[in-house]
DNA sequence: CTGAAAGCGCTAACAG
DNA sequence: CTGTTAGCGCTTTCAG
């Protein structure tokens, strides 16, 4: 590969003229200018980015951390991450942390080792208290997660409201015994929509019954059927199912199916993230739309504001109810 | 941040004994090395990987190129790749190319510019010449796709003898007219899977005919409707349909049972790659497995083998018909 | 076993 | 407008 000093040799001038037509062409005279492009040219230049990388100790990659990716849920997240990076001439970084403490350690080393110049991260269980700690040397921002730490910016939905919406939904169409499938309260999230389930409960005057919820260990197809194999097993019959993600209400769908009950008339089902095969279960499902892509978009843009200096505002997105044949 | 300039005057020591310690620890004096390792801890010392990497002229970085991001079939295949490219210390930057040559060649850029020590690329239609062009400078493997060229390694199935193989499962449950929903014929696997799906019917001494064909510009489950869609209106009813891909079979799926056509009494229904949808889908999908998972863990092996310098051979992975109710 | 010094490829003062 | 030079943080000879 050829070097900078290779072109400045072959064009016969130094290579601060060879780096000035690279950044600021303006400050070269034509003639010079051109004798440089040509031998850039002839000798297939491309400057290297580990020599820029380090002289101006900065770096154009950004960390994206999520659970896993083959949950169809940060798929869209991702896509208007990847957008935007590269609108904003950064590249990102994909790391999968499996809630694992070991990995994120490993991949927040990325900022420390200045080879990622800010992180979003979407893992809704990271410790808090690791968080807070890199938040307070390098620009992060949450991505549907939030915490109330002052140097950690967030973009998520109200899901205790969405929550509470689907919930109420479901009370006006006349459902009094509404299961709840969610998972494990340390995620946040689980924590917010169970509380929005409550409150529209409570406003309806319906008593909540222990054994209505189901907590999952995970999120996953299987895991929602087994849900609801396990509510269907229960004294009193439930006649609506709210999930807290859509890979669970689309296992308890399944389920549903497999055991001749009929969705919506013997059971109605809702889920939450609006993923795309939800348009394409049988029935289709209702759910709630987060606004995914734009997320992905509005998380860059705050990130790189951080990275640039800058202060920025939390944002909250409206969320909408997508209502289908499921309810 | 710490350099390792601080460490050195910190621990009293010079920067190469610093250096030593970080890289062979085992040739310095135990007691220099515990002074050192104390130094780093005080400072809360990280080393740059801008240096090193200059210095070294090595970055690990590999780039992945895919279409983009939302379609779910790559996404084991990047999981796969995200764990084991870790495993061998590397980072993944992910790159959607929506199959475009601007983007491609952005990405490729990073190539050049040293930021990345090789790719795995997915991207189907990615121009042939430039590719080999690059891969000619650089390590590069195709993932699920190949090329004949001589500096380009791939791992994939045999997508030909895969379609003959749904196909030939078809007509031996006594289907004769048998649709196909393929995609462009840009697409090497639409070209592989088409020609198996012909050798199959040949073999039956069925006589294909031009207008069970649909091809979709893309693959989604909206355009699997849609051409489902069109092949129901055509004079002779076809008893059975394979698509090329899942997303295209679910999106069918969904249209049969919009029209009340009965899967598979009325209308078989086969797909490929095994997504995980497939199993929620009602009725279930018969499809073909491809060890996606697996494909993405090679194809790192062999990327990395390349990088250091290795010969790597092809590697064509087994596939699997799976049998579900849809047929 | 340790230190001095060179240099990876690039940019940015500073001088001319 | 252009060249000289220092230096980003690190590793690696080469001496000692």
């Amino acid at each position: 590969m050829a070097t900078i000093q290779d072109v400045a040799k072959h064009a016969g001038v130094s290579v601060a003229t060879v780096s000035r037509v690279l950044n600021t062409p303006s400050a070269v005279a034509e003639f010079t200018r051109e004798k440089v492009e040509q031998a850039m040219q002839e000798l297939d230049y491309s400057p290297s980015l580990l020599g820029r990388n380090l002289r101006n100790s900065e770096s154009r990659m950004l960390l994206v951390l999520l659970p896993k990716v083959s949950n169809p849920f940060y798929l869209r997240i991702v896509e208007g991450i990847e957008e935007t990076a590269l609108d904003y001439g950064y590249n990102i970084l994909l790391c999968q942390t499996h809630t694992k403490l070991e990995r994120e350690k490993i991949y927040f080393n990325l900022l420390k080792n200045q080879l990622a110049a800010g992180a979003i991260t979407m893992d809704p269980t990271i410790s808090q208290e690791i968080l807070s700690d890199m938040a307070r040397q390098f620009p992060i921002v949450q991505c549907s997660e939030y915490d109330r730490d002052q140097n950690l910016s967030y973009v998520t939905i109200d899901s205790e409201l969405a929550a509470y919406h689907v919930t109420k939904f479901l009370l006006k169409q006349g459902h009094r015994r509404i299961g709840l499938i969610n998972v494990g309260k340390q995620f946040l999230y689980a924590r917010d929509r169970e509380k929005g389930y409550l409150r529209a409960l409570k406003e309806f005057g319906v008593e909540f019954e222990e054994d209505w919820c189901y907590y999952a260990d995970d999120v996953s197809f299987e895991l929602g059927q087994l849900a609801m194999r396990s509510l269907l097993n229960k004294k009193k019959a439930l006649t609506a199912v709210f999930a807290v993600s859509d890979l669970l209400a689309i296992g308890a769908l399944k389920e549903l199916n497999m055991q001749g009950i009929c969705v919506p008339n013997d059971m109605a089902v809702a889920g939450f993230d609006k993923i795309d095969f939800t348009n394409m279960t049988h029935p289709t499902l209702t759910t709630v739309a987060q606004p995914t892509y734009k997320m992905g978009c509005i998380s860059v843009d705050m990130l790189v504001k951080k990275i640039q200096g800058n202060k920025v505002e939390d944002v909250i997105l409206e969320h909408e109810l997508i209502i289908r044949e499921s309810t």
